[in-house]
RNA sequence: GACCCCGUCGUCUAGCCUGGCCCAGGACGCGACCCUUUCAAGGUCGAGAUCGCGGGUUCGAAUCCCGCCGGGGUCACCA
């Protein structure tokens, strides 16, 4: 668990954790596990104006959601921006001190004045250079960027990306008002926290260059640098609000398994051999860097819900159980204690892709039916339908054991005997006591539901048969 | 506009470094069939990619080279 190798994930904390985000503090967060490193968290929570407490909430809580644990981080003190100005003052001075920074007053007006004039000659703003060598003790902090040269970023995803120091231009540490920059401030919290594998998003690459060069002047080492694909929505655009959920929460909301989302994030630009289902430990153990691509990735809902539904199928019982509980809730309905919802459960699993639909698919398991499907009440909820619900209701009364293998026996043989398909017999009673023309094994559902709630639910529906079909009275 | 990244079935991807096993493999989705008390699940089969385009190198290119096009990102005293 001590390799040195220290990754962190640095969300600043103006929104929910976006799936992007997520993706990028999974991939740390499998590097550091895999490697046996170690995982920080850090608040990038400079802009005071857009960071809230409910956001780093937030961002916490989806965090732990997708149990993406951090060995760092906060509620601990000191990694907070807002709790590191002293380090990025001293590391300014030191700057200055070195002569590798220098104070520049060119007022904005200025500095928009010159953007203007080289965007009108269609040229890169570049600042340039006026209080270089004025040696001023006050005003805004600058880097000083080489002339010439260029400077090499060797990305493990992208392998060397060379920028030309032409291209750059001394950027701005810390403003006038004293406050530092976010590409100060990441440089200055990277270093201190000994971070040495920087994974995040690819729209960092265009300010890698600026960076290294102040990791060099400051004297450290550069870490590595990941940068990963951005993940986009249908039209290939990077993906936003008006695509639809963004947010972690959203998905959390719809009942897709946490475990499910970490498969899904995770198989989103990285891939090991043919494998698509991956537990999270086959992720830690197989995870490679390397293996990441480097081409944005569109982000596809329907194989979401897919793995979902493979990681409910194969979710353990009682665990199920408990993540469902909510949902149940929330849909208005009572759940059964754990022993009973288990079995219920494994009826429902392989017909849902989310908790949600969970709740949907067997829903008859926690209320009467409200109601009889339409076109089926109307073909089976007959005079004839009613004689034939008398005739279950007498024999369910007295078949032993009310279990799954008599109940299949009886209706086959009653079947036979009053010369029907099977079909006929279940589907009358599957519409009695779910409402619906489809659900999981009839025989399974009678025994889970038991005798006397079955009794019940055909007595209501015979009722409605001989009534026209009118709704169950008193249901549920 | 400049710079940087990216470009294989609709989508996620394997293959590209170390040319031939690829007239391109897997998965999601889609279609058909089988199984079946319904719906699912499962099984089998199928449609679907002239590997962004154009040149070149080579006996041979998705794989190497050059040019182009398209998409995205970055260019702030924002983060």
């Amino acid at each position: 668990m001590n390799s040195g190798i220290r990754v962190r994930f640095a969300p600043s904390p103006t929104g929910h954790l976006h799936v992007g985000g997520a993706r990028t503090a999974l991939f740390n967060w499998l590097f550091a596990r895999h490697h046996g490193g170690a995982f920080v968290l850090r608040i990038e929570d400079t802009d005071r104006s857009r960071s809230t407490e409910e956001n780093i909430a937030s961002i916490v809580d989806a965090l732990r959601w997708l149990e993406l644990d951090w060995d760092e981080g906060p509620p601990a003190p000191g990694y907070r921006q807002t709790e590191r100005f002293d380090l990025y003052r001293e590391h300014a001075a030191r700057l200055v001190a070195a002569g590798r920074a220098y104070h520049c007053d060119c007022p904005p007006e200025l500095l928009e004045r010159e953007r203007k004039a080289v965007e009108a000659r269609k040229e890169t703003f570049r600042y340039s250079g006026r209080c270089r060598d004025r040696g001023l003790a006050a005003g805004a902090l600058r880097l000083r960027i080489p002339d010439t040269g260029s400077t090499v970023v060797d990305d493990l995803i992208h392998g060397p990306v060379t920028f030309d120091h032409a291209q750059l231009d001394d950027w701005i540490l810390v403003r006038t008002d004293g406050t530092p920059t976010y590409n100060f401030c990441v440089v200055v919290d990277d270093v201190t926290m000994r971070i040495t594998h920087v994974i995040r998003g690819n729209d960092h690459l265009s300010n890698t260059p600026k960076q290294v060069l102040c990791y060099a002047a400051l004297g450290y080492a550069v870490p590595a640098f990941a940068h990963v694909s951005m993940i986009l929505g249908a039209d290939r655009a990077r993906l936003s609000k008006r695509h639809g959920a963004t947010s972690v929460q959203a998905y959390r909301e719809q009942g897709i398994l946490p475990e499910a989302m970490v498969n899904y994030l995770a198989r989103l630009g990285w891939s090991s051999g043919d494998q698509e289902i991956f537990t999270r430990a086959e992720l830690v153990e197989r995870f490679d860097i390397k293996d990441v691509s480097s081409a944005g990735a569109v982000f596809d809902q329907t194989k979401l819900e897919w793995l979902s539904h493979e990681h409910i199928k194969a979710a353990d019982g009682a665990r199920l159980a408990a993540l469902v509980r909510p949902f149940v809730e929330a849909a208005g309905l009572t759940a059964p204690p754990p022993a009973r919802l288990g079995p219920m459960l494994d009826t429902l699993r392989e017909r849902a892709r989310t908790l949600r639909e969970l709740v949907e698919v067997g829903r008859f398991y926690f209320e009467r039916p409200a109601g009889y499907d339409d076109k089926a009440r109307a073909k089976l909820l007959t005079p004839a339908g009613a004689e034939r619900l008398g005739v279950l209701e007498a024999r369910l009364a007295a078949v032993e054991p009310f279990a799954a293998p008599a109940l299949e026996a009886l209706y086959r043989g009653l079947a036979e005997s009053m010369s029907l398909k099977l079909v006929d017999l279940a589907q009358l009673t599957r519409l009695a006591v779910t409402g619906r023309t489809a659900s999981p094994p009839l025989f399974d559902v009678l025994a889970l539901l038991g005798r006397d709630e079955v009794l019940e639910r055909l007595r209501a529906a015979r009722a409605a048969a001989s009534s026209g079909g009118a709704p169950p009275a008193g249901a549920a």
